[in-house]
RNA sequence: GGAAGCAUAGCUCAGCUGGGAGAGCACCUGCCUUACAAGCAGGGGGUCAUAGGUUCGAACCCUAUUGUUUCCACCA
């Protein structure tokens, strides 16, 4: 094959693509045989495109897949999409209004989902395939969506049982509402924002005319729907009022005085008006003094007949106008400027109104149970394990779930009123006839259900349920569960305890989270800042194999990370590396008869990198074990780049452009070999580059997608080998760096005396080759070497080069003197180490004996200095 | 108010049972050496936030402090 001088991933991404998916590697089959290993992708929402924070997560879930793969497991890969309920809606009914200038009301229901599902065709189809553009190895046969015809019976059986075990309920409680989105929320749906305020101070007369209370509140507004005032009932200044009533201001209506724990007597004046239409907390306060509920706010926050002569005014208004009013009344004490959070819609980001109305919830506290002892047990574990005490804390203070949304795109609630008599009835059909009065006409519910109770199925949905297929029996549970923190409580938490209730097992053995990917800056992406980055952009700029290496470089469980260009650009230089590293190898062994590994002695410089390779397959299936994808790609480019390019390749020149025929066969041979395994090894993370290079050597087959993953063998250690060769890298490195430091041009060669080194002269032409060295004289003393020279000592012994003119004597007697000074003081440090008895007697002996050997060598060096500064002196 | 993370070279970050501080990028000096200038060789640069403690030995473990980021709660 002609492989071109520079690597370029246009070329073959897409035609390998579209391989794979022909030959239906991507496909799990059934294998009784195998273990399965399952995840399930995240769904992307519908609502537009993958940006960087998908390719993070899908490319963490492809190198595991493919590793997985490899390992021999038969491995699914489920990929789908979520219809996102709120987020969808929103955005098609703004693209409604600014192309049609039409509302929902406008086009009715059924127009409406008209238009949904083409949004979801559209924009599902580009998400599929921005996916493929990744190189994501996932399932395509077994694709879902959260509203598809199978998912839908999950929901509804889901529904249904839950129901009829008395875990769903219908009641009017008080709710996040979002008077833009006009729907409720759950409580994970609110996101709060510190915002600038008044604490209003407002004169509460006594009904009996002796006096006042003043009360402080945040929102003037809901004074009209107060229906008490509370106090601590161990609040002597207002003790003896209890049970007395107020006249409300404004409105007139007399409201009693009640004693409550939840009022905290050092706050404001110590009383607080109690509204529990329109406030969690008076919600409970009044339940607990059988308060009326009053609400004044209508469904897009403005104030209702309840308001009287208020009623029509928007939320802002009715503050500014209330507020002069009671200005004007005397009724205001004072207004103090208060900073204080408030929950904001997490989709349309308006303020968020708490209010009393008839919604669908989950009881929790029976599901919350058993999902909090899995995650306590480790039968669910999150990696890193910080982030269980995230959830454990929010499971632990879970409330029911509201899980109706006032919304037309979702899965519809399955209860239907009858008409005559209105009793509910919950059913996956829509029933034919009323149990209570027979009549045969119903109304199914308008509402939808949150997008996150189809999600919450999503482990078992996909696979099947509630049919129970073959699917569903060999991957359930799955194996693991790839994703951000950001969802662990709309989503894992929810997941969890679906699972358990209706499956009777947990989703998943492992949680294994990712941050998020944050601009250069370390701020987030967002459509505000601009600064988002298309991941197309970049795939088509540097390709999909780097993008996935620099995203998944320098990552660690449950960080975030950043996005910076010149890590692309750096991860697409190593792409290049392994490409032109490659080219080299296939170039040489043209016409070459490859050898069986084994067939052959091995030379040191072989088992160098051979003890390498064994070291990094090691190391990085380690590393991919623990889902450290971060340093299994930083082992991977240090052993690719700065062992095997850097020096085994340079290496192997002397035997390729030897004269040896055999000797050259055996080089190649080893040079495939290593670069096979370096092509298994980095398959996972960098998929295109490495097949269309495996499919190129002459001693593989088919895809490296299925290629089995390399083994660690013991006997590839070559310890002993390993550390004689060291030497001779030192020796090279030596020589190089006294020629840079003396100026000597690189391509001037010099001679040179090897004194009394280990290094034996079969290895010559490596030093030769590396180090521009003509000539060398392996010699046991110095005896013959006159003129000016210059002594380098190491682990090699000593190399002794006579330089000429070239050496400045002052400068050299400078050079070793401040070489002996650092020798000296390596002495030291070893000598006070090793006769520290705490040192002696406690450190472990590898450490104690590593010490000794340090010191002898340092001695033996400090010796020869010495010797050759004397020598200088002369 | 509660909880958690982070603080290491100019920048981005590794450093995974405590045993002489690392990489990439940037910077400086030489090189178009027949795989690669998207490259090669060499080099400078760090009181590992601060203060204590444990230990023969601490970037790493403990305590406190400071700075920073995030999550949860939502006292009107």
């Amino acid at each position: 094959m002609e492989m071109s001088k520079t690597y370029d991933p246009q070329e073959f991404e897409s035609r390998l693509y579209k391989e794979w998916e022909e030959k239906g590697y991507f496909k799990a089959v059934i294998d009784k045989n195998k273990e399965p290993f399952t995840v399930m992708m995240p769904p992307p929402n519908i609502t537009g495109q993958l940006h960087l924070g998908h390719a993070l997560d899908h490319t963490m879930q492809d190198v595991i897949t493919r590793f997985k793969r490899m390992s021999g497991y038969c491995t699914l890969w489920l990929p789908g999409v979520d219809h996102a309920s709120i987020a969808t809606e929103v955005k098609i009914v703004n693209l409604m209004k600014e192309e049609e200038g039409l509302t929902k009301q406008d086009v009715g229901r059924e127009g409406f989902l008209k238009r949904a599902w083409a949004w979801k065709e559209k924009y599902g189809d580009r998400i599929e395939k921005q996916t493929r553009f990744l190189g994501s190895s996932c399932d395509w046969s077994r694709m879902a969506f959260t509203m598809d015809e199978q998912r839908s019976k999950a929901v509804k059986e889901v529904f249904v049982n839950l129901y009829n075990k008395g875990l769903i309920y219908r009641g009017d409680r008080i709710i996040n509402w979002c008077p833009s989105c006009k729907t409720a929320l759950s409580d994970a749906e609110v996101e709060y924002t510190e915002q600038d305020s008044h604490l209003w101070h407002i004169r509460y007369p006594l009904a009996d005319g002796s006096g006042e209370i003043v009360v402080a509140t945040t929102r003037p507004e809901t004074i009209l729907g107060d229906t008490a005032v509370a106090v601590n009932p161990k609040d002597e200044r207002y003790t003896a009022l209890v049970g007395k009533t107020l006249i409300l201001p404004l409105v007139g209506r007399e409201i009693p005085i009640v004693a409550d724990d939840y009022v905290e007597k050092d706050f404001g004046s110590g009383a607080v008006k109690i509204t529990p239409a329109h406030d969690p907390n008076d919600f409970e306060v009044g339940k607990r003094h059988d308060l009326p509920v009053i609400r004044v706010m209508n469904d897009d926050g403005s104030l209702n007949e309840n308001a009287g002569k208020y009623c029509g005014l928007s939320r802002t208004e009715s503050r500014k106008v209330i507020v002069e009013d009671l200005e004007k009344g005397g009724f205001m004490v004072k207004i103090e400027n208060y900073k204080h959070n408030v929950g904001q819609c997490y989709r349309c980001g308006c303020n968020v109104e708490p209010i009393v109305s008839k919604q669908w919830f989950v009881k929790m506290d029976e599901l919350a149970k058993p999902a909090i002892d899995v995650v306590k047990k480790k039968k669910v574990e999150f990696i890193p394990s910080r982030f269980s005490k995230v959830y454990l804390n929010w499971m632990e203070n879970i409330k029911d779930w509201c899980v109706s949304r006032q919304l037309w795109w979702g899965h519809r609630i399955p209860a239907y009123y009858c008409e005559q008599c209105g009793e509910t009835v919950v059913a996956k059909e829509e029933p034919t006839k009323c149990p209570k009065c027979g009549c045969t006409h119903f109304k199914q519910d308008e509402d939808v259900l949150d997008t996150w109770f189809s999600s919450a199925l999503w482990p078992f949905s996909t696979l099947g349920y509630p049919d129970k297929t073959e699917d569903l029996k060999y991957f359930y549970p799955n194996s693991l569960l790839v994703t951000g923190y950001d969802i662990i409580f709309f989503w894992v938490a929810r997941m969890i305890f679906s699972g358990l209730e209706h499956m009777g097992e947990i989703p998943f053995p492992e949680v294994l989270i990712h941050g998020i990917v944050r601009d250069q800056y370390g701020r987030k992406m967002s459509k505000s800042l601009g600064n988002g980055v298309d991941p197309l952009d970049v795939i088509k700029q540097y390709g999909a194999d780097s993008l996935r290496f620099s995203l998944t470089q320098g990552i660690s469980p449950g960080g975030d990370t950043r996005y910076i260009d010149e890590k692309t650009q750096s991860a697409r230089n190593f792409m290049n590396k392994l490409w032109n590293a490659s080219r080299f190898v296939l170039m040489n062994a043209e016409g070459v008869k490859v050898k069986q590994m084994g067939s052959f002695r091995l030379t040191v410089a072989d088992k160098w990198i051979m003890s390498g390779l064994n070291r990094t397959i090691k190391e990085v299936t380690a590393a991919l074990n623990k889902y450290e994808l971060g340093l299994a790609n930083a082992k991977l480019y240090d052993f690719v780049w700065s062992q095997f390019c850097d020096w085994y390749i340079e290496l192997s020149k002397t035997a390729l452009y030897g004269k040896d025929e055999d000797k050259k066969a055996n080089t190649v041979t080893v040079l495939l070999y290593v670069l096979e395994n370096i092509l298994k090894l980095m398959h996972p993370f960098v998929p295109f580059i490495t097949e269309e290079i495996y499919q190129n050597l002459p001693t593989t087959k088919g895809t490296i997608m299925l290629a089995p993953w390399p083994q660690y063998e013991k006997k590839y250690t070559y310890s002993k080998d390993r550390a004689y060769f060291e030497n001779v890298m030192d020796a090279i490195r030596a020589i190089r760096n006294m020629k840079a430091e003396k100026g000597v041009a690189p391509s001037k060669k010099v001679n040179i005396h090897l004194v009394a080194s280990p290094i034996k002269e079969k290895e010559a032409d490596y030093i030769k080759k590396l180090a521009g060295v003509e000539n060398i004289d392996f010699c046991q003393d110095k005896d013959g070497i006159s003129g000016k020279t210059v002594s380098l000592f190491g682990g090699f012994g000593e190399i002794v080069v006579p330089l000429g003119e070239l050496v400045d004597l002052e400068k050299e007697i400078a050079r070793l003197n401040a070489e002996l000074e650092k020798t000296y003081s390596e002495i030291k440090r070893s000598e006070g180490l090793l006769s520290n008895a705490g040192f002696t007697s406690k450190a472990p002996k590898a450490l104690i004996d590593k010490e000794e050997q340090k010191l002898q060598a340092n001695k033996d060096k400090a010796l020869k200095l010495q010797s050759q500064l004397d020598s200088m002196k002369d």
